[in-house]
DNA sequence: TCCGTAAGTTAGGCAATCCTAACTTTTGCG
DNA sequence: CGCAAAAGTTAGGATTGCCTAACTTACGGA
């Protein structure tokens, strides 16, 4: 009935999970803290500790005691696989089985530490191999590569610019329906019609219509940033990581961008994907 | 990340495949015995033995120290749900994926437990409501009911008769392939033109070709019963099952059939389906 | 520079599963 | 009927993962 049916190299589904948390906290060159990663799986930071030393021992991160933890090369390409798994399934939930965008997450977040490579394959084969999951988020190649380009947020644009959706962050359900009534998806053309001061509301136009949203909402919705334009968005901007020795590009990492950033609420128990 | 992402009543991977086997050593009216189980299961019986007492403790099986055990109705419910889920992903898997017939019962495996109930009815319907498995074998309907009619095997044929292939057991993928190789498949009709004595050769004719196959082969080959036919077969025939009290249907259950029954090698990691 | 707070760790527990070894019940054979 | 083998159980451990409580370290501001 069950007995062994490993996978791959069979990492537990909480080890996978931890993998790719810290992958999406390193965002573009810090060092996952403690408490983050717990937010971000929704349990105690105690219990992270307690998982961060296995995880050093198996050699899939590197840890600093105080000082967060890092993707080793191992850890990343598991990470990468997860992820990978997870966003071409999102992807076929879609657009084979006729999944509403706002319930692949969770669908997928199950299958991804089931579903063998071969399927998540056949998958990604069925559907044309997709680049991009529902949300837009970029599909990780077979080999481990994946387009990491920053992206801008709706909210670093200045009024009178023009572009076109890329990425909608998929933390919320509720917030995907509503920004799927606005006509707020990847592929979709925006322009910034207007912007009240002090994170006010957001006029858009968009569909030949004008919508209004939030500072916050517009923080979750993505376009590749316009030339000229810094933007404040980093994959999960990070708030206060313990910056232990960032490594390569160190461009306008830390420029402009929206207001407070920093407070990052993340709901503990979704993510993006 | 992780963090609560139930699928239904959340029973763990382990109970459902606990369930799913006990349903399968019942049979047609036993009781499924500790050492049984966890051949089955491929652990030790002393670790059945500690989980048949949570499992009765939350109401799933009921339990006669010494005897063995049955599964309550809830315990049958869920054990329908998770065979179901079963079924549907492997006929989804060769139908949708192009999965062939050898491969689908190792990854249904893992997904059962991952894929709610949505995604499972909605690859059911997007292949067409299937009512079997690619081996042959009944899916259940969404309100548990299921096809649980019994079988012959072609071990139990007399020479001459004509029959349907009904099911082909999917313990092992290399007996599958070669099953596949001679054209034994679901649907396939065949005639038995001989058998050899004493457990010996069987001659088939199918898709116009002579074949010859073991009894031990042959058994693990069902069609529906011809009139007047005596079975084996009883969808994984049990051997010496401590037959605590059976309840219904009495029939033929122990009737003729070929040599000896017992024996059931049970791999210990495979299963049928 | 000093200290309080926030972040991170350790200690001690618990639940689910599985294991081996040793003991108990059943059951079938002579 | 009696006993030994087979089947089933209990005892005692290990592992994975998570929790709370209590302790330690790091760091920013006065």
């Amino acid at each position: 009935m069950s007995a062994a049916v490993p996978r791959r190299a069979a990492l537990t589904a909480s080890v996978e999970d931890y993998l790719k948390a810290i992958y999406e906290l390193e965002g573009y060159g810090g060092a996952a803290g403690t408490k983050e990663l717990a937010a971000a799986l929704g349990i105690a930071p105690a219990s992270v500790s307690g998982m961060v030393r296995r995880l050093a021992e198996q050699g899939l991160i590197s840890h600093q005691r105080y000082r967060g933890v890092r993707l080793t090369d191992a850890g990343r390409r598991a990470a990468l696989g997860t992820i990978r798994r997870h966003r071409v399934i999102e992807a076929y939930l879609a657009e084979a089985l006729g999944y509403p965008w706002d319930r692949v997450h969770d669908e997928a977040e199950r299958l991804e530490h089931a579903a063998s490579d071969e399927l998540v394959d056949r998958m990604a084969a069925a559907i044309g191999e997709p680049e991009t999951d529902p949300h837009g988020a970029p599909i990780p190649a077979r080999d481990g590569t994946m387009d990491e380009r920053r992206l801008a947020s709706l909210d670093d644009l200045p009024p009178g610019t023009q572009a076109r959706i890329q990425r909608v962050e998929d933390d919320d359900p509720a917030r995907l329906r509503y920004l799927g009534e606005l006509g707020i998806k990847p592929g979709a053309p925006v322009r910034i019609v207007d912007r009240a001061p002090y994170g006010g509301p957001i006029t858009l136009r968009i569909a030949r219509a004008e919508r209004l949203i939030g500072s916050e909402l517009a923080r979750h919705v993505l376009v590749i940033p316009p030339p000229g334009v810094t933007f404040s968005h980093a994959a999960g901007a990070r708030s206060a990581v313990p910056a232990a020795g960032r490594d390569a590009a160190g461009s306008a990492r830390h420029a402009a961008g929206g207001g407070k950033r920093g407070r990052r609420r993340r709901g503990s128990a979704h993510d993006r994907d």
